[in-house]
DNA sequence: AGTTATTCTAGAAAAATATTCTAGTCATAA
DNA sequence: TTATGACTAGAATATTTTTCTAGAATAACT
């Protein structure tokens, strides 16, 4: 394992900060303080500090979609897929507490900012994937039938809900002794009953 | 109609700014401009940004809170009650997307500054409230066996999903045709059927 | 009405923060 | 070895937030 670059260096302290003290409180010399680099290095590296927090988010983001896109590989069925979308995001956020809560609380300033297009761009690939990858499961009718975007939100909603409140300590119940429960919950909702 | 107070301006300003440019972005200065106060008079109405923030936070979700509870009191079943926690969600985000927008994007903000224990307090009031008003259908073994923090998610996270995508302009759906779907899938979801 | 207290407004001054700039250091390859 | 480009340092500058002092408007009281 090589030792970290610089750029790697202030990207986990500005994610150490963000988490510590929130994104909008953290300063830039808070970052470079705690990442040890120089105002100069940070702005060589980064140019400003909404790249900082863009390339942080691109990087969490990213990462998920990779997991997912593996999970993918080896779902056989639409109620694999289904509780896939559930489990994997569980998992990943259970793995992940603090990327999590940085992506859930920033996508909204990061598709403000210059790199919006990127990330929407991004965004609107991973969703056709996923997509894609249920396409034939659909046109087999084994799903009721919903516009896409209902659909997504009805399988992933109470996750996203429920994870995003466990993130915020504002739960009673772990977040992953939820997993089965709403892996089975989302495949109840979506899969076609009549 | 009285002529808004010089305070109720200055909070209708950092609104619009906020809607137009993100909170992040929006200076100072900017509501300042719009609104036609001076630095002072702001300084003194609100001390602080941060307290700009939290007291849009507060009175949106005050309002929102307010539209729910009148609902309740007319709300005569179990699959009622489920179904308002929907459609009354929906109808406040498509009469008042800013708001909605502003208290989605800010809530982790608000929770993190000094109003965080007020805000904390609101919500699980609030939160207590729904729990007790279904207590009794609870009680009558009307819902399926759910951890709380389950069920809140399990009814308003898909709808809470899709409020969020299509304030974002992320949806091809329009939110308010998908509001009977919602509830009814919401109902579907945690009604006893064993 | 006249006086006093309080709230509100103004805008300049100060403090805090973000960003730019100049001058380097360090590794690498011609 | 020296020329090049990536990288670092930290002072200087620009922007933004916040504080402070003083005066205007409003209300409460006599």
């Amino acid at each position: 394992m090589a030792r970290p670059s610089r750029k790697d260096e202030i990207l986990q302290a500005a994610l150490a900060c963000f988490t510590e003290h929130g994104v909008d409180v953290t300063t830039i010399e808070m970052i470079r303080e705690r990442s040890g680099a120089s105002t100069g290095s940070l702005y060589h590296h980064f140019g400003n500090k909404e790249r900082i927090i863009a390339a942080l988010y691109l990087t969490g983001t990213a990462q998920y979609a990779d997991l997912l896109q593996r999970g993918f590989a080896s779902a056989a069925s639409a109620e694999a897929c289904v509780k896939l979308l559930v489990t994997s995001y569980i998992d990943w956020v259970v793995a992940n507490p603090d990327w999590a809560r940085f992506i859930l609380h920033s996508r909204s300033r990061v598709e403000a900012g210059e790199m919006g297009d990127a990330l929407r761009e991004a965004n609107r690939e991973h969703f056709a994937q996923i997509l894609t990858a249920l396409a034939e499961y659909r046109r087999q009718g084994l799903f009721k039938a919903l516009p896409d975007d209902c659909f997504a939100s009805v399988v992933s909603g109470p996750t996203h809900d429920l994870a995003r409140n466990w993130l915020a300590g504002r739960t009673q119940s772990e977040l992953s002794e939820c997993r089965e429960l709403l892996a089975q919950i989302a495949w109840d909702s979506v899969k076609n009953s009549g």
